[in-house]
DNA sequence: GGGACACTTCGGCCGGCACCGAAGCGTGCG
DNA sequence: CGCACGCTTCGGTGCCGGCCGAAGTGTCCC
């Protein structure tokens, strides 16, 4: 239990939890737009980012006077959703605009490489009818033949893995399957991001393509 | 990203995280004796539990002038898999003695309701070469039917799920068919437990009916 | 080359929290 | 009925770690 209770104590600040919930969007970010960020000293924030740098939740890219700094991978990503799912949902938003951000967020959003949210879920549902996935959300032998209509290579990452999604409490797709149809839709201009943020829409094209492949 | 801080600080103290890894046996234990085990105070001991409690990690069941406690359900031992799986191997053990019991942990041992281990593994291989599950540990319709003739009966439980096993590094069958596959062989005296600790093996009848279901 | 900027290292401060022992409460047993 | 026992509550103590500012290093740009 050592390891575990040394990968808690990590996530278990306030400035480190913001670091990562940042992260989730996928992007790599710079030390001082995540001190900025989290309202802390850019001292504090070098701190933090070597801490979880050695505790490998974080690769670090060092650019010129810039140190870029990204969630490990996909796994790190499912730890994070799999512990906020766990933890229960978030406390109601005081303000209305954090009100407005956080609604967006549960009508749809990306979970570091994959949708999740309301959309997250009609996305799961169509599948689901399709008889792309099982109940379980793993990928069926038609459903392989579908995914590579949509471009989709076969890899070594896992094909499907259920991410249990925080706003709604149902697992979603996760996984390369989840990943690889996440990266279509933004590609293709059907699901959009909202400024600068984790939350996504599904845009008029975007309808129209899931009416055409039978997602809605 | 608050609610996920809330449930790493819970696990980020040592006493409680001890309370924790013996927990993980599946058995309510006492306040004193969880105590005892991790080397405080009765006092201490006490607050520990009240704070797991109302974090939902633990439920308590009083009798008497016992507290007994243990794991909410089978969503916490998962939950603490993972996160133990995650932070990677542990450090080799100092003693010969720790380095004993942690080997026989390692050769098989439960995980809360499942098998893991090199056990859980040979029991994952086994049932992927039968068909019963795929690679993504996914129960197959064939597999269904074979899991109904040693006892099993659906619910509403998610049916199979991937756990990480934190020694071999490997997924193994956890969810539902996992419980009952574990619970199924205790029964028969197929795997029987070492001591009164989470490690346990195949027994000789335990082999023999294995191979009987070709399993080995 | 000089100045602005991103980041790091170090020292010191401060708050939170894990811990214990003492005292109190309820239960069970002789 | 009284004592033993398991647990809880409450003060008080001490340490760990998060925070900042100041000073230092390396990078970029003018």
């Amino acid at each position: 239990m050592a390891v575990m209770e040394a990968l808690a104590r990590l996530l278990a600040d306030r400035t480190r939890a913001a670091f990562c919930g940042a992260l989730l969007d996928g992007r790599a970010w710079t030390a001082h737009e995540l001190a900025t960020h989290a309202g802390v000293a850019p001292s504090t924030a070098s701190e933090h980012l070597t801490r979880l740098v050695e505790g490998g939740l974080l690769v670090e890219h060092r650019q010129g006077r810039h140190r870029y700094v990204a969630l490990a991978g996909p796994h790190v990503a499912e730890l994070l959703e799999a512990m906020t799912a766990f933890a229960g949902p978030a406390p109601a938003p005081r303000t209305l605009r954090a009100a407005s951000a956080s609604e967006a967020m549960a009508r749809g959003r990306t979970c570091y490489d994959h949708l999740a949210g309301r959309l997250g879920i009609t996305l799961k549902t169509g599948l689901l009818e399709l008889g792309v996935v099982t109940t379980d959300l793993a990928v069926t032998e038609p459903g392989i033949v579908w995914l590579k209509e949509l471009g989709f290579e076969p890899s070594s990452r896992q094909l499907s893995r259920a991410c249990l999604d925080w706003t709604e409490r149902v697992p979603h797709l996760a996984g390369a399957a989840g990943a690889h149809l996440c990266r279509t839709f933004l590609d293709r201009g059907w699901v959009k991001r909202i400024g600068t943020t984790r939350a996504v829409t599904l845009t008029p094209a975007g309808d129209a393509g899931w009416r055409d492949l039978g997602l809605l």
